[in-house]
DNA sequence: ATGAAAGCGCTAACAT
DNA sequence: ATGTTAGCGCTTTCAT
């Protein structure tokens, strides 16, 4: 009468319990949690009831252990913070349930040695292949790492052999920008640079060709700069300052641009009456009814569903080459641009 | 001389591998692979070379399966974009880290099934201990789950037996909100409400408690709204419209904080000049020199450090009883909020 | 200080 | 359709 209720935290069930609750051997339990038909009804009935019964749990790790994988595709994040990372995770997650797999994330927080680390750590635990996502880990570090899994790349345009790498095409998403400022009519189009940031660079070439290609060659202005808001003001506070105010300003991201509409709304200037304003990444702050800039888009999800099935390809095809994904970026028009005033040239 | 150059993708080496090469049994190599002192010199200078020369990486499938604990905290996300949790992941991987634990990331995407299908797998990893942040998940869902293993939650504020909880006093936060619009000497203060959005319905209550402590509890007013910029604007908007303006308006997170600025502006009325305004949460919106917005800040990294802490500890110490932890929140203030203005009543 | 052996929970042949 | 068996790569007694 007076037996303990219940051992407190008693192991969890294993299949040897379902098989012997349910009468049958383990093998059966076995093939009724895979979904294998050659199985008796009754059997399967009787292993369902049993698996129910005891709130059986399938334990992955044995599984990976026999199977020598895991289903589990580790994402290694640079920085949780940037928002730009969460859109793309998506199109990860999205990706990997759509085949099976699961997408385990870590990050290194912008720390190099702890990215070093997390990376390890998912080499442990037999991730069956690996995407990095603006990871600051060095080209060599990746290169040995690619040679005993599947990789794939966002986010940095490393051209590494068997690294799969999924990017926007930067230098055409700035060429749009400064098409869709020309077709407004603007000529003097200055740039706010993005310094050493991601995609900067190609960004700065995108606006010089496509400012060639228009015969504006001689307005090509690159302000310097760093991606952050502040930078943006200061970028902004430069250019308005000179002599020639130019008429547009193409900020090379959005959280620069917001610094740079700062400025312009403290020089008593309006946008866009006064001068337009174009941002890129078309993050949240850029969609606010409050600035509501005129950005450019990358397509986030995509990239993330591209990774992952770059790395799901290679995977499941050990033998496959790794390949370079471009993506497109696209215009999205908002407020902050229009045609360019035709008030006194100073 | 022709044979095949090794064969492409051979297995990683094993614990056996290491030993054959070092010339020692696979206990030794395991005891130096785990820092065991009872180890020769010698043998642990030949499996540290062997292990090199392999490449060996310790398999941790392998060992979580004969330990039967994984060393792998799983933490359910329900919305990677809801900046709010950045930070506290921050806070969870650096606590577990500390600890020799690993956090892996999962989310549901705000999508129930998909959140349940995420927690079920982290299960079935053999999680050691859980922490849900923001999870929308039914009480039920995760009671049955708290008695096989440990959980923290974050962000949303059950009163479950068994589940420890980390919570912002959101309370208080409004009540300091409000005390500092009153010590500016403000009487006539507004609020922007949260509806069901998590501890909107603590801020109102902190905002009508301080009110009345204060001795404001005519001027008490709650306006309908949604942690939505859109429906910040419309508030204001509402609030504005109305016969008796308010000098000053607390909304109940920076989002709608940013709607009801831009209603303002809209009004042609200046901030704070014309009227104070307020936030909750301390976004990086907030932060924005453009908006600069005084608001509450939430200990974001501490709550996830805290939850961290709560679920290790119940790893190490089974028997361990759950507990309820509050944080203190903090006034930020920024440029939005000032003495309210002499100007004629209307 | 080292080795041998058992076993973690499961899958995957192989029998029957 | 079902059961038996042999591992997966490691840790952990238990000897020595």
């Amino acid at each position: 009468m007076s037996r303990p209720r219940q051992v407190r935290k008693s192991r969890p069930p294993t299949i040897i319990d379902v098989a012997a609750r349910a009468g049958v051997s383990k093998s059966v339990v076995s093939r009724v949690m895979r979904g294998e038909r050659s199985v008796s009804p009754s059997s399967r009935a009787a292993v369902a009831s049993a698996a129910e019964q005891l709130g059986y749990r399938a334990n992955a790790v044995a599984r990976s252990l026999v199977q020598r994988r895991t289903y589990n595709v580790g994402v290694l994040v640079s920085d949780l913070h940037n928002i730009f990372f969460a859109e793309v995770l998506d199109g990860l997650y999205a990706a990997a349930a759509g085949k099976g797999y699961r997408a385990l994330i870590t990050t290194g927080n912008r720390d190099p040695a702890a990215e070093q680390l997390a990376l390890e750590q998912l080499l442990e635990l037999r991730a069956d292949g690996v995407v990095l996502a603006g990871a600051g880990l060095g080209a060599s570090a990746i290169a040995v790492v690619a040679r005993s899994v599947p990789i794939a790349l966002v986010g940095s345009d490393l051209r590494l052999p068997d690294v799969d790498v999924v990017v926007d095409d930067d230098f055409r998403g700035a060429a749009l920008a400064v098409e869709h400022l020309v077709e407004l009519g603007h000529r003097d189009i200055a740039l706010i640079d993005g310094g050493k940031g991601a995609g900067a660079a190609e960004r700065r070439a995108g606006y010089e060709s496509a400012m060639k290609r228009a015969r504006l060659a001689a307005f090509v202005r690159v302000e310097p700069g760093d991606f952050t808001e502040e930078g943006g003001y200061e970028s902004a506070r430069r250019l308005l300052r000179r002599g020639r105010r130019p008429t547009a300003i193409f900020a090379s991201n959005d959280q620069s641009a917001v610094g740079a509409l700062n400025a312009i709304q403290e020089a008593d200037l309006e946008v866009p009456r006064d001068i337009s304003l174009m941002g890129y990444d078309n993050t949240a702050l850029a969609a606010l009814r409050h600035i509501s800039l005129t950005t450019i888009h990358q397509p986030r999800r995509q990239i993330g569903e591209m990774a992952m099935h770059a790395v799901l390809r290679r995977i499941e095809r050990p033998g496959a080459k790794a390949q370079r994904h471009v993506l497109a970026p696209k215009l999205v028009v908002r407020a902050t641009t229009g045609k360019p005033s035709r008030s006194v040239k100073r």
